[in-house]
DNA sequence: CGGAATCCGATAGGATACTG
DNA sequence: CAGTATCCTATCGGATTCCG
């Protein structure tokens, strides 16, 4: 393709890397998702009036959307109980699990701020 | 704090990661910042027309626009030569440079998707 | 060349009320 | 309990025009 200065970590292009990391960080875009998420790593299971209550701030509206964005992009999956009262459990998928190590990459990067 | 089930790699609680990543992510918003920051990467040194011409579909109200908010953050430096005509050139600071392993982590991350 | 200013439509997100 | 449905606002991003 003309010129490769030198490669990034693996062979994509530089276009291909922009549209990868974008569509990546598109699933995490939204108000309430990286709370979400956050309250999910480490393999907790929570129902959706505990995420309610855990989240303060959120409508039970955007709460529901981000959490059906999640599970549409395989990070977050739902399980229902046909109980009555109804339940309903969140927990992540494995690899909505795989993105605690690069979100805290993200982190170590941010605090490295000069 | 009540429970504290197990750590993350670093001493972060849920809600200050949580909310650093946001801060982080935050920067990376953008309908074209990953698109600039990926021409950048590597130590290119760019000009707003090679920018602009690079960029394909991007207006110049919104390549300016996504400039000053990484130059604001502190990723992208901006250096103007007072010349006639005007030349502005465009690079990444050293911080910025140190985005990539993290980016990096994400598209590893997005790639492993079942 | 490298912007700034203005207008305008689309969408994200908040508040509130209702339901199976 | 776990959602829907509706309305409303704010912000984002695109198109166009003008300026030093």
């Amino acid at each position: 393709m003309g010129n490769a200065p030198e490669g990034k970590s693996r062979g994509h292009t530089r276009a291909s890397a922009a549209e990868g990391v974008e569509r990546a960080l598109k699933m995490l875009e939204g108000r309430w998702k990286l709370e979400i998420l956050f309250h999910l790593f480490g393999g907790n299971v929570l129902r959706f009036s505990e995420l309610d209550r855990a989240i303060p701030g959120v409508s039970q509206k955007m709460l529901i959307q981000q959490l059906r964005q999640l599970e549409a992009e395989g990070i977050v999956a739902r399980t229902v109980y046909p109980e009555v009262p109804p339940r309903v459990e969140y927990r992540l998928t494995d690899w909505g699990q795989m993105l605690c190590p690069a979100l805290d990459a993200l982190l170590g990067w941010a605090a490295a701020r000069p």
